[in-house]
DNA sequence: CTAAATGCAAATTATTTGCTCCATC
DNA sequence: GATGGAGCAAATAATTTGCATTTAG
């Protein structure tokens, strides 16, 4: 699902039936180039930038569909609105309630705990869409002094 | 922090110099007799019932309030409105994105996670402010078939 | 050509804020 | 009676939806 060029994408859509549209192409080539996350309305930026006729709905639109597709992922970092991004494996983020600063968490550290909340509780967790919040280590200090 | 009664937080508040009116008296009551998680709206309903001049205002500026006292906290848990509570332990919470049941994660189970994280990572988790989601066994076993 | 997608504006949801009037201490 | 609170309505923020108009395939 990663590695795939901008390109590779937009066959893989055609391929699955998926209506190639000036908005669409602009919006998946805006999250591709943007970094790990970008919120709605910093896509609708760029987009806009160069086409300003393009509206927000489709940029939410569209995400819908390419989440629909496997495409396209999302994570709520806390109070704000959803950050996109291009699927890939997926990993918990670390929110400082302080700084904002959002950090990951890589799978082999939270294994062991969703692994023990599904034995004991049989609840798959899903840790990857809602950020775990808390506090860095400078913010903590901060706060406590 | 918890085991006092209602009065007792009365009490207490007004000893900290905060003014007791009417419409705090009412939406402290509310709280305390609603079960373990209530929305503001839901707590603005119950109020109304009987004195249908309080605002919704009036529930979110005593939350805050209280919130500053040290007397309630909230929980997002998930997508929708915060949910507000008297302050209890800590404890994380699981949703289910299939049907939005809300189970109650002891500490002893996230607390070796939550150790783990701090010491590799520095980040000191706050797992009782935003619920962690997944799917309960059932939602889970019915959308794998 | 036709089903589906777009733009725009208006609706929703959850919460916050400005302001004038009222009540607690 | 002065300071801080309440009510109401309007403002925000993030997202969704209705609908008349375009457009991809």
């Amino acid at each position: 699902m990663s590695g795939l060029s901008f390109e590779d994408l937009v066959s893989r859509l055609r391929a699955s039936g998926v209506r190639i549209t000036a908005p669409r192409r602009m919006v998946l080539a805006a999250l591709a180039e943007s970094g790990s996350h970008v919120t709605a309305e910093e896509l609708h930026r760029r987009v806009r930038a160069d086409h300003p006729e393009v509206s927000v709905s489709s940029v939410y639109r569209t995400m819908e569909l390419l989440t629909d597709h496997g495409v396209v992922d999302h994570v709520h970092l806390g109070h704000g609105p959803a950050q996109y991004h291009l699927t890939q494996e997926r990993h918990a983020h670390l929110v400082c309630n302080g700084c904002g600063a959002v950090s990951e968490v890589d799978a082999s550290l939270s294994e062991p705990f969703a692994a023990e909340v599904e034995r004991t509780l049989g609840f798959h967790l899903d840790l990857g869409h809602f950020a775990l919040t808390g506090w860095c280590d400078v913010c903590r200090s901060a706060r406590t002094t």
